[in-house]
DNA sequence: TAGTGGTCTAGACCACAAA
DNA sequence: TTGTGGTCTAGACCACTAT
C-alpha cells in the first residue's frame, strides 16, 4: 500500500528532524508532487499520522509536529503486544501457570464460546529491567490457537499468533479500572496485599471478528503509565 | 458534511436493530445507491464507525456489527467532558477552590507557557448519582480562557469553552497510572487515606495547537471504569 | 466465479487561516 | 487574496471471502 509507505517515509522524516525549523509538514500538493502518489494517497498517509498522534492538522494552515509525553508509557491501543512494545529494555516473562481445560459456564460466557470448548488458561509475571511490571491471567480459545506450550507463553503470544500461525489479529475491547490487590498477585508483584493495582481487562479478536482470547492484567502501580491520545472534532 | 451525516443515519439504523437479522450493514454499493452519495462519502462514514468501535471490517465479506462493553463506562477518547457524557445521571460538581494566579515555573512548564501568565487554579469534586466520582485538579490558561467563575466551573467548563467562547477544542494527551490516595483527595472522594486511586492526567489544546488547560483527575476506584478499543490493522 | 471491501487516480469545489 | 486543508464525485482495478 502506497499510503501505509508514504506514512513511514513521512514518521521518519520527523523523527529524523527534517521538518525542525517549520514545525510542519508539506502542504498536500507539495507531498503528491514530491512522492508522484495521489492526494487520496497523501490524505491516507498523514491521517495515520494524525491517529498515531504525531501531527494534527489546522485546516487552512497546515499540518504541525504534535510533540508528546509518551517516552516511558506503554500504549493502550498498542498493536504488538507488550514485549514487542517494550523492545530495547530487558522484558522477561515467567509463565506461573499453564493448563489447558474445558471452558466453565463462566469462562465460556467470558470467551464467547460454548461451555466445554477447551481453553488455555496461563498466569503470566512479567518484568522489566529487574522490576516487576504485571500480572496476567489469560484464557486462549484453542480451536483457534491450537498449541501452547511453556516456551511459547513465556514469549509473545500476540506475535507468536500472527507470525506463527499467520492470524490476523483485528481489534480489542479494553476495560481499565484499578483496585486493591489480592495476597496471591501481591506477591507476583513484589508489593503488599491491598496495595494498589492498575487493572485492563482485554478481549481480543480476530480479524474475522472471532474472539480468541480474554485476559485481566494487573499493573506494578510504582511504575506502569499508560498514554493515550483523544482527538476531539 | 454529507458523511457524518450519513455516519449518524446508519449509526441510528444500529441501534433501533435495523440490521438485527444479519448482523452487517449494506454493502457499500448498496448505500452509495440508497443514499445518493459518492463511495468517498460511504466509506468516510463507515470508518468513524469502525474507530467508535460500533462496526469491524471483513475484507471480501462485509462491515459487521459490533457488540462492546462500554455500558457504565467512561471513555477514554470522549470528546465532550464528563458532565455531557453521563447524561441521563446526576452529575454535580462542587468547586472546592477556584482562584487567578500569575503561573509559577513549574505550572508556566506544564502549561507550557510564560512565567507569570495568568492562570485559573481550580479544584473540582464531582459524584454521580450522589457517589464521589473524581476530584480534579486543573489549570487553565486565562490568556485562552479569559473568566471562570464559580458558577461556570460548576458546569461543563469543555462545554462553556466549545459553545459560549466558541473555542474548538482539538486534541488531548493524556497519562493513566494509579497511585494511592493522599487525605486531603481521599477526604474528598469519601475514602481512606491510601486507598487506590485511577489518575489520569490530562494536557488540552485547541484546535490550532495552543494548550489551555491541563489537569489531574482522581477517579474513585469503586465506581470509575474506563472504556477503550485497540484496532490492530 | 461472484460478491464485497480496499487502494488509487484525476479533478472540481468548499472552508478556513494568514498576510 | 492566496495558500492550504477538507469534502465530494466518478470510475478503474486489486485483494480477499464464500461458494
Amino acid at each position: 500500500m502506497k499510503y501505509q509507505e508514504l506514512a513511514n517515509k513521512i514518521k521518519k522524516n520527523i523523527e529524523e528532524g527534517l521538518y525542525r525549523d517549520t514545525e510542519k509538514l508539506p502542504t498536500e500538493e507539495n507531498l503528491v508532487e514530491q512522492y508522484g502518489v495521489s492526494k487520496y494517497c497523501v490524505r491516507n498517509a498523514i491521517s495515520i499520522l494524525v491517529e498515531f498522534g504525531l501531527v494534527y492538522p489546522v485546516q487552512g494552515s497546515g499540518m504541525y509536529i504534535r510533540d508528546s509525553k509518551r517516552e516511558g508509557c506503554l500504549s493502550l491501543r498498542n498493536t504488538r503486544g507488550v514485549t514487542e512494545e517494550l523492545a530495547g529494555h530487558t522484558v522477561k516473562t515467567k509463565v506461573v501457570h499453564l493448563e489447558k481445560i474445558p471452558a466453565t459456564e463462566k469462562v465460556a460466557k467470558r470467551m464467547k464460546c460454548k461451555l466445554g470448548t477447551p481453553v488455555y488458561y496461563i498466569i503470566r509475571a512479567r518484568s522489566v529491567d529487574g522490576e516487576p511490571l504485571s500480572v496476567e491471567y489469560t484464557y486462549y480459545n484453542q480451536k483457534i490457537v491450537h498449541v501452547i506450550d511453556k516456551k511459547i507463553a513465556e514469549g509473545s503470544l500476540f506475535g507468536y499468533i500472527k507470525n506463527d500461525l499467520k492470524l490476523s489479529i483485528g481489534f480489542a475491547d479494553k476495560i481499565l479500572r484499578c483496585d486493591k490487590l489480592t495476597q496471591e498477585t501481591a506477591e507476583l508483584l513484589g508489593l503488599a496485599t491491598g496495595d494498589p493495582a492498575l487493572i485492563i481487562e482485554d478481549d481480543a479478536y480476530l480479524s474475522n471478528g472471532k474472539m480468541f482470547n480474554a485476559s485481566v492484567v494487573f499493573y506494578n502501580y510504582k511504575i506502569a503509565r499508560f498514554f493515550e491520545l483523544a482527538e476531539m472534532r
